[in-house]
DNA sequence: ATGCTCCCTGAAGTCGCTACAGGGTCAAGG
DNA sequence: CCTTGACCCTGTAGCGACTTCAGGGAGCAT
């Protein structure tokens, strides 16, 4: 199948699919006469693991690196898991984060009473004298 | 002061100083003797407005529309208020899309008994024929 | 003179694409 | 035969927000 195929059947840019063939990530394609790529079923297999992967917000690096675990059989399952763990953790590090900052963000929001800027309470909080509580620094 | 007191005053990073100066979110400031930047209390106070914002999540344009705000006196609290809305909004969106994340990661890695490729579950719901469930293609 | 810390500029690299310029291929229709 | 249009090709530049690197200069202490 041509990539405007492959694109459809994955979910994945045309664009995209070269930009990965270019870093490594899948292989060269054979080539048709008029010297379109031409791919089978193994590149879609490929592909769809990397657009589930990607899904799950895996780096390319870390796709990478499970694609090669696929190859090797005699390896265990350790590595897959020390992967998808380690992702796991910074997916929690990043909702923690981002959960602190909604709370401080909800606070700004909230001490709006929609007068003029001098008494602009979301700007005081950002301002270099007044953190976003009641107390001074 | 020269550039690294004031990276450590605001704990931003010197190159990052530079770049913020080159592209506009801060005024070139006056230069020394040896050509060395020379910062005063208002470049201190600028880049700690910055610090607080990125701290934040605001992207570098929020900023600088901020910045402008705080100049023109005159215009009322409700522009940045949408944009501290908006800001917020998209917080909570990416909360929502890890929260997502991590319940179907934590299945994953639930899922390793610590075998070999073949069995590996981790793999087999990445791969195309397997969602993450136990079901087959 | 030497060493050290700090500073300078400009360019390139990061990640994961996206967009664009400027073309080639191929089938259908007039 | 010619045009239209969908699809494809390569190569390059751009995004955000930096980080890193190469190759030097300033200024102070020894």
């Amino acid at each position: 199948m041509r990539i405007g195929e492959l694109a459809r059947r994955t979910g994945v840019r045309v664009e995209t699919i070269r930009w990965y063939e270019k870093s490594g990530l899948l292989e060269k394609p054979a080539r048709n006469a008029g010297n379109y790529r031409d791919y089978d079923a193994a590149a879609l297999a490929r592909l769809s693991f990397i657009k589930r992967g990607r899904d799950l917000g895996f780096s390319l690096e870390q796709i990478t690196e499970l694609m090669a675990l696929t190859r090797n059989a005699r390896a265990d399952c350790e590595r897959v898991d020390a992967i998808a763990r380690q992702h796991l953790a910074e997916v929690e590090r990043k909702i923690v984060d981002l959960s602190s900052l909604r709370r401080e963000l909800s606070g700004l929001v909230n001490s709006c009473t929609g007068g003029a800027i001098g008494e602009c309470d979301i700007l005081q909080a950002l301002a270099p004298e007044g953190p976003p509580s009641r107390s001074e620094g």
